[in-house]
DNA sequence: CGTTCAGTTGACCATGATCAAGAGTGGTGG
DNA sequence: CCACCACTCTTGATCATGGTCAACTGAACG
């Protein structure tokens, strides 16, 4: 059954119905997980779901972290500032990604969470998380890969604004982006949401707005995207990897492959 | 262990004797460790070491992870290297540290570890590390913090690439490394042996190595640090951490200033 | 309606890259 | 022992990538 709305103000999530739950579907990437487990994750999620406004921070740098919370529909960022207000984002989340397991061991937040959208976040207390990972190793199992993943892309990101230049710099980072959206089920096609500005690029990858502007102008020229209003459209992804020197072996998307059921070709 | 000798060619280790086994010690800065567990530690790092060259490669990318190697003595580092050949180091790796905990969840590496300087490395298999992880929790817990503290530095190492200049980059790589040896007892005073050449510092710091050597100049000149021979005194730290913007929170070094002072039994 | 924010464009400039060459050192083999 | 090589550090000259500053447009919004 084909459930499409055509208004453009329901969010992904409900259009779709791919995302009910999507810290769960995003375990189940790595790992097996029990019908009891997956009970539980459930109940976890069917929690009523807190709004963030776009633009706020979720969590502040310096801040003792009290809870983890489970991004269930939006944008946000990790991000770093200096004293005097430089800006570096240094990551992206998305639904189904976990902010921040961070509680079990650090006393002080080192970096914020901001939303890039407005967020719908599930707000997960230390006692339920730490009843869920002693009863259920498999969870365990599932959040170390996740953290282990994500350092992965940490590293990846260090690569990007260590060695690339500006146009390969955003090539990558776009790649990445639409391949992770790809593997939530948050594209359609070629195309798919993008609501980072040209500035939230900027901080991203090092570079200025200004730069970001006119290196998205060059890929746009070169064909290699479409980007505007907020939507990104790859016509041709092989040659866009290309320009980025992207591989996709970092992202270890390679359960996903195996779980994930097949795409028709295009692209 | 029997080495001993006055001259200069002798490692750190034999010399002090602080770093015997610094991969227990290094687990104990962030957790209590029972008598049991620090035994079956104790008795992996007695395994006889293996010993690999300078400048050779431990873990190459793209293999798959087999085992677990804890450094007991010497410099190492984590690169990725493009197509092209341009090269990027995202970490380095000092006694104590652990490489790679990848084993547990991924089935390719998505970089190599390389040796700077001749490294002396216990292989732990990844039998013994679940042996261990299975049978004392608060080992698994000091595994986890460890791997979080070192996502924690890539996050910085983005901020440094991405946002710092040439010699706030230079300044805080000194910084970080120079706390991160003085929290294994490697530093005497104000100095430390210092093995990586001005190549490895412009492939941490996304710099050519010409710059580098320019950079070091204006330290130099600045009288924020001594480098040469190997050897790195930072006469003023707080003066350099000031021009690097280093704020040593990233490093998560909160548990060994509360425990070091009451250390009792062991040490 | 005025304000704010994102995107765009132009002119100019600085940081750091590139290219080239030489000096000092240590290791190796004839 | 010396000749040779490889590597690291250093310096100079030149140049390009991308930053800075500034102004303008259009859309969103209260």
């Amino acid at each position: 059954m084909s459930n499409d709305s055509n208004d453009n103000l329901t969010p992904p999530a409900a259009r779709s119905g791919a995302l009910a739950n999507p810290l769960l579907r995003r375990l189940e990437e790595y790992t097996e997980i029990s019908s009891e487990a997956r009970a539980a994750l459930a109940a976890l999620e069917a929690k009523p779901a807190i709004r963030i406004p776009a633009r706020r921070d979720l969590v502040k740098q310096g801040a003792a972290p009290l809870n983890v919370y489970s991004i269930r529909e939006g944008w946000a960022c990790r991000y770093k500032t200096l004293p005097d207000g430089r800006r570096q984002i240094v990551d992206f989340l998305i639904p189904g990604d976990l902010c921040d397991l961070n509680i079990y061991i650090l006393s002080r937040m080192d970096h914020s969470i901001g939303a890039i959208t407005a967020l719908d976040v599930v707000e997960i207390s230390r006692e339920e998380l730490e009843s869920l990972v002693d009863r259920y190793p498999e969870i365990t199992r599932a959040l170390w890969w996740q953290e282990l993943v994500s350092k992965s892309c940490h590293r990846e990101w260090i690569v990007n604004v260590g060695v690339r230049s500006a146009m390969e710099r955003l090539a990558h980072l776009l790649c990445e982006m639409f391949l992770r959206l790809e593997s939530i089920g948050a594209t359609s096609g070629e195309s798919c949401d993008f609501p980072l500005t040209q500035g939230d690029l900027a901080d991203a990858t090092g570079m200025t707005a200004v730069h970001v502007n006119r290196t998205l102008q060059k890929l746009r020229e070169k064909g290699l995207i479409a980007l505007s209003d907020r939507k990104l459209t790859i016509p041709n992804m092989a040659a866009l990897k290309v320009v980025g020197l992207f591989n996709p072996d970092y992202l270890h998307l390679e359960r996903l492959n195996r779980h994930a059921p097949n795409r028709s070709a295009g692209g």
